[in-house]
DNA sequence: AGGTATTCACATGAAACTATTCTCTGAGTTAGG
DNA sequence: TAACTCAGAGAATAGTTTCATGTGAATACCTGT
């Protein structure tokens, strides 16, 4: 006992003692929002153009930006936005600028609650449930309008609200403009998926998307460029080795240019390495980060599924081990035969079904839908879990379902 | 042999149901004047 | 009579169930040579 708690005073005295490879451990952050952003002046550029009038008190068009994960939308966005909202503040001109993304749980994910949202941007109380939605509106709409005033709507991951709740609710808001008196409504619609304007409404598309942005993915080089801007910031002098930072470059580029996918990358190879007290990241740092990342992202994931999916996913889990091709019968009846087990009510088929299809969008599984011909139609089920990793995810999922 | 038509085993859609959380409204109750 | 309490009606939302319809290609079934 003696000796253990002598062993971790040490341990701590040495850990204040061993120096720090950061310098600044938030620049690699993703919500930082660095001073000046690469790449994408082009963007930039329009952008601003495009919302400008709104200092004329003239309504700006609404703009519809689209480009994949980490290709900087939203950043440039946020960036025009506040200065926009200097310079008219400075001028003393009414202008409001709204940022909401429609992804985040209980915040803007449904009509109600991005009006309400809205609404209490504006000052106004509304509780999260009880109100019929046409009263929110209301409320929103006499709120905004008893004063001259432009206000630009910021909605990021529109595509994630429309595909859940349809697109009523940008149509009501473009028509609103119409019925405002004083103020003026703009839309600034950010999304993550380019089909995303199929889904709607044709009158919608027209009107949401009077300009259109698009973010092409970053280059390799561009991603270098990008890290090592930050790494300067962010790290001491010399912990980088040569070449470090273009292969980090070089494995977002392949996912599709991700830019925040790189940083984080370079982060938790820099924390590996410091945990081990070298002075340097290597190559290796670098794969191991690319290995942990992964797995964090499984695991976190996995626990934090509701226990239907959970129970979804051990019964595939087992599954797997057995037999090549898993299908969604297969599964059901292990799963079936699980709940029984754990008490659990066992949920219809069809339930399964659209379990199986959400693991799928989170990268757990793999499925694909075949066609065996005379034998029916059904989802070939692959595990997407490095195999190094089941056992542990069985044992916690185990744990979790408490099964013996 | 070559060409349709069937058929299977689910997928996919739509609507309706259940349960929970929270508001608003109005009837009934209470306390003070 | 004003203030308060409390039950009931009604909304929003999440998670399901029920019922209905869709679907790709391996087979079964023809057809005419």
């Amino acid at each position: 006992m003696e000796f253990m708690a002598q062993k971790l005073t040490s341990f701590f005295e040495n850990f204040l003692k061993r120096n720090s490879l950061f310098t600044d451990k938030t620049i690699l952050q993703s919500n930082y929002i660095p001073s000046e952003i690469l790449h994408r002046e082009e963007q930039i550029d329009l952008l601003a153009n495009i919302l400008a009038p709104s200092l004329k008190f003239e309504k700006p068009s609404n703009v519809f930006i689209y480009g994949k994960t980490g290709t900087g939308k939203t950043l440039v966005a946020q960036h025009v936005a506040s200065e926009l909202k200097k310079t008219a503040d400075l001028k003393k001109i009414n202008l409001e600028i709204v940022y909401l993304n429609c992804k985040l749980k209980k915040m803007a994910d449904t009509e109600y609650r991005l009006i309400a949202e809205l609404a209490r941007f504006f000052g106004k109380a509304i509780p999260s449930t009880g109100l019929p939605t046409e009263d929110v509106y209301n409320s929103f709409f006499k709120c905004i309008d008893s004063k001259k005033q432009t206000i630009i709507l910021v909605l990021d991951e529109i595509d994630q609200l429309v595909k859940k709740t349809g697109d009523g609710i940008i149509y009501s808001l473009t028509r609103m403009n119409s019925e405002l008196k004083n103020a003026q409504i703009s839309i600034v619609g950010i999304s993550n998926d380019l089909m995303f304007a199929d889904y709607l409404d044709p009158r919608v598309k027209s009107s949401l998307s009077e300009e259109e942005l698009v973010f092409p993915p970053y280059n390799a080089l561009q991603i270098q460029d990008i890290l090592k801007k930050r790494a300067v910031l962010a790290f001491k002098p010399d912990v980088l080795d040569d070449g470090i930072i273009s292969k980090c470059a070089a494995y977002a580029a392949r996912e599709h240019g991700d830019a925040r996918r790189a940083l984080e990358l370079l982060r938790v190879a820099c924390e590996l390495a410091e945990r081990k007290n070298k002075n340097k990241i290597n190559m290796t740092d670098l794969d191991e980060a690319q290995e942990k990342i992964e797995r964090e992202r499984i695991l976190d994931s996995i626990i934090t599924q509701p226990k239907q999916f959970q129970t979804t996913i051990y019964a595939i889990l087992l599954t797997c081990l057995g037999k090549k091709p898993v299908f969604t019968s297969d599964v059901y009846e292990l799963y079936k035969k699980v709940c029984l087990q754990t008490g659990l009510r066992p949920l219809t088929q069809r339930r399964i079904g659209d379990i199986i299809a959400e693991l799928d969008m989170l990268g757990i599984i793999n499925t694909k839908i075949i066609s065996k011909g005379r034998y029916g139609r059904t989802r070939e089920i692959n595990l997407s879990i490095p195999i190094n990793l089941r056992l542990k995810i069985r044992k916690v999922l185990e744990e979790e379902l408490g099964l013996g």
